[in-house]
DNA sequence: CCCGTTCATTAAATCGATTTAGTCAGGCAA
DNA sequence: TTGCCTGACTAAATCGATTTAATGAACGGG
């Protein structure tokens, strides 16, 4: 196609069309050789060792000069496999769905895995059917990001901060209890007493254990609770909206509380421009301590004091281990759980508590 | 299907070991049929017109037992039908491509096709290999996101942020001039007159026309431009430390400006902690305008005014391109751009000059 | 000169579904 | 009785690569 691009004529369009692909025939056609033998050497099988360098040499370079690739499908369904495996998460958000699929695909790629994506919204009837799904593409694990595993599948599953023990499912989850600690010894050092909570969704596979683990530290630590001080977050939008607004009912309650430990980093931020509003400052007046660690929470302002879980990693262990429970072709022993550990980031959102406050 | 789901007798794992798929031999010889009947039938051929009513309902009774489902392997190899896309990106990060990329997933799961991700973190071996590994995997078609492509490839290819003229490449691009207007005419009108840029990165597709835009603009609007003004992003960091390292270096040059147009949000927030490090006040001593409307965005503080790119709505229409061209079989025309309307978005980051610094 | 090897290569089955070009039995008209 | 339909299926080729068992030629030893 005649184009004028003028002086300076830098060659935007390579208009070369690749050819269309050569099958493995059709190389063996213009070899003079069986398709066998090809096949035997592109793949270097074992039997290949009695076939002289010469050949080798013919074939390797014919091969390259037509472009021949083996037809993906052809390949799979000969060998029972897809080289792909499916990942479930509740939606492609900033924050945590990204980091988690950052560290699995570093992890997946490297290793000449590809993955498909797919995000449910947190509708019960698109959990169920996904994973059939993508089981009819024929993917050889499964990876559930923050997505209840009901039963267990014919294939290797692995779920980042699953809770359930299900059979044929691995956990990746996060020590709670440490996490509950760090955070709460954190405020109590500060001088912080009444403490207020924004509880995880009913539907967010952490939520329930992360609660239990901050009512034991709280115990432990000698923290009392108080129930109006606790809200919790409903909606599924996943910005920082649904933090401001449950933090705006808590406010309006009028509980009396100098910290407050959010579920995620997103509803803290939004807790902090409720609190804002509301006239009180952060940190002066109130601490706030974040979860998960996100990208954007160093950067805000004040930045964010936050318990980082180490998504990426929690990634990259997902797909690791998923990877090693299907090379054993179901073999090796499922493990239960994973445990990673938390790490307290100390930043601009917490304070000691006012001298006025202490009590 | 007997279930007893006795009262409130919620079982944890449910272990039914789904049983090894059934192919369409194994229906065939439990139906006293031959496969070709039953492929006929389930896939509503024309031809199965012939076939009585009682025989239909025969076979779809034996599909549903045993949870018949076509090898996926053996159907796209017959057909020559993949339905999986491939999407190239920069890299899973908060903001952007987590935007686009919910953008694409939901118009493509809707018609049926799934899509395999990559990201080659700016390199440009990977830009120029993942491309042709997706193909080998025989992705029907191609989204690049904020990624150059060099040469046509043999199958569709949707650029989001696209701008070189590549045949057979589709290019979804934001109106730039507009954006910098939009963005140019409200700093102007809050009395704005030296203002400071940062620039993209090289290797972003949007760098070039955007920076042409606002020179553009700029002069327009009677604007004058001072060298020393500008900086340029040049890290591949996805984080605000980059707009936070070269804001460093724009106040160390003790430049006089009284607002800061940003390449995205991202850099913006960077920006906006520089410049209160240096002890300015965002916005009453400078201004910052952002660029995207990325989701943390509006929950920043001070909020971010900024231009607003309909990202979600980009990945869509990319995705529907694509599947429309994919559709045609390389019959229909293949549209060289497809532009997109920015939107101002004013929030508390930009303000009047102050009346001191107004000339 | 015959036999057992080794070497180099290949025929053919297989993976599982799709699709075209039949086949065969029964009914009906001439 | 013959021939032609029609209705209800099916045989077999095909998609493209893999893999096992086998083939034929050459060669060396007895």
């Amino acid at each position: 196609m005649p184009r004028k691009n003028g002086p300076r004529a830098v060659p935007l369009a390579d208009s070369r069309v690749p050819p269309q692909p050569v099958s493995l025939k059709a190389l063996a056609n213009y070899l003079g050789l069986s398709p066998a033998t090809i096949s035997l050497v592109m793949n270097r099988s074992p039997a290949a060792n009695a076939i002289p360098r010469s050949t080798h040499e013919r074939i390797l370079a014919a091969a390259r000069k037509f472009h021949y690739k083996p037809n993906f499908f052809a390949r799979s369904l000969r060998k029972q496999r897809s080289l792909t495996i499916g990942v479930v998460v509740p939606e492609i958000s900033e924050g945590y769905a990204a980091l988690v699929l950052g560290g699995i695909e570093d992890h997946l790629l490297q290793e000449g895995y590809f993955y498909l994506v797919v995000s449910h919204h947190h509708r019960a009837d698109l959990i169920e059917e996904y994973p059939r799904l993508l089981m009819n593409r024929a993917v050889e694990g499964l990876i559930a990001v923050d997505t209840p595993c009901k039963h267990g599948l014919s294939i290797p599953v692995v779920a980042v901060s699953g809770h359930r023990h299900v059979q044929g499912v691995t956990n990746i989850s996060l020590n709670h209890s440490r996490a509950a600690c760090l955070a709460l010894e954190h405020l109590r050092s500060l001088g912080h007493r009444r403490i207020a909570f924004i509880k995880g969704q009913e539907f967010s596979s952490d939520t329930e254990v992360r609660w239990k683990a901050i009512l034991h530290a709280a115990k432990d630590l000698g923290l009392s609770m108080d129930d109006r001080l606790n809200v919790q977050l409903d909606s599924d939008i996943p910005t920082s909206e649904l933090g401001y607004h449950v933090s705006r009912k808590l406010i309006a309650r009028g509980g009396n509380f100098t910290a407050l430990f959010a579920f995620n980093d997103i509803s803290a931020i939004g807790a902090i421009r409720a609190l804002r509003e509301a006239g009180r400052r952060v940190p002066e007046d109130i601490s706030v301590v974040g979860f998960d660690d996100i990208q954007s929470a160093a950067f805000h302002n004040p930045a964010l004091t936050t318990i980082r879980q180490p998504l990426r990693q929690m990634g990259e262990i997902a797909a690791a281990t998923l990877l090693r429970r299907i090379a054993s072709g179901g073999k090796a022993p499922c493990p239960k759980v994973i445990t990673v550990e938390p790490e307290l980031v100390i930043r601009a959102s917490t304070a000691p508590v006012l001298p006025t406050e202490r009590n």
